[in-house]
DNA sequence: CACAGGATCGTT
DNA sequence: ACGATCCTGTGT
């Protein structure tokens, strides 16, 4: 039995932790999911997020408590999720974009319409299929046992970065951000020729910067 | 109450 | 390049 990551882990910058969310390990019943690809969103100051009109019932779980699951209907078909982070000052949070199996590949395939390989999860609406999710997820704390938790993993040597996917209606500005991010060491991510080796935050404050 | 628009996927 | 399909935010 593994114990899952502690609530800090997500009370802090959201661009942070979507990289230190790569390797971690989706958990729900006998599946187990190593996340492979992130993007993260906050508001305010990205109009790419959900919350950019603000407070409304359906963004309200963007706006924390911070480690629980965001899960919302995309185009009528796909279920995506999401984790919380940060504070109640602002809406931020990690979509989860691509995993690989660990655990039950078997219901994991027949989920997936006995799909295989590499492009078995590498998809946001693929990995909600997967794990069987829909909105009533939406609050669910991903820091405690039961349901749907998160847990230590493997994270990757080495991180590659790009910008966000799908987000054409957003400004310029957002678009250009660097705020997508994938495990270098897995097949399981998308459009990875866009792509390339991501500078670490180092001496700068915060990645939050980083531009195209 | 009506309407337009999606953080996608699989097929053509 | 396109259609599926339905929740959400906005306007009347």
């Amino acid at each position: 039995m593994t114990t899952p990551l502690p609530l800090s882990f997500y009370d802090r910058d959201v661009v942070d932790v979507a990289r230190a969310l790569l390797g971690q390990v989706l958990r729900r019943g006998s599946i187990a999911l190593r996340i492979t690809e992130v993007e993260a969103y906050a508001w305010p100051g990205d109009t790419a997020c959900h919350a950019r009109a603000g407070r409304t019932p359906r963004t309200e779980a963007l706006f924390g408590p911070p480690g629980r699951a965001y899960v919302y209907l995309c185009y009528g078909l796909h279920h995506m999720l999401n984790v919380v982070t940060g504070g109640e000052h602002e809406a931020a949070a990690v979509l989860i974009r691509a995993c690989e199996p660990i655990a039950g590949l078997s219901l994991v395939r027949r989920r997936r319409g006995g799909q295989q390989g590499p492009g078995l999860l590498a998809g946001p609406g693929k990995v909600g299929e997967a794990l069987a999710l829909d909105i009533s997820w939406t609050h669910h704390p991903l820091h405690e046992p039961g349901g749907l938790t998160l847990e230590p993993g493997t994270p990757p040597s080495r991180v590659l970065a790009g910008t966000r996917i799908g987000i054409e209606f957003a400004a310029p500005r957002d678009r250009a951000r660097r705020w997508r991010f994938a495990a270098a060491d897995s097949r399981a991510v998308t459009h990875r020729a866009h792509l390339r080796p991501s500078v670490r935050p180092g001496a700068r404050a915060s990645g939050r910067d980083e531009l195209c």
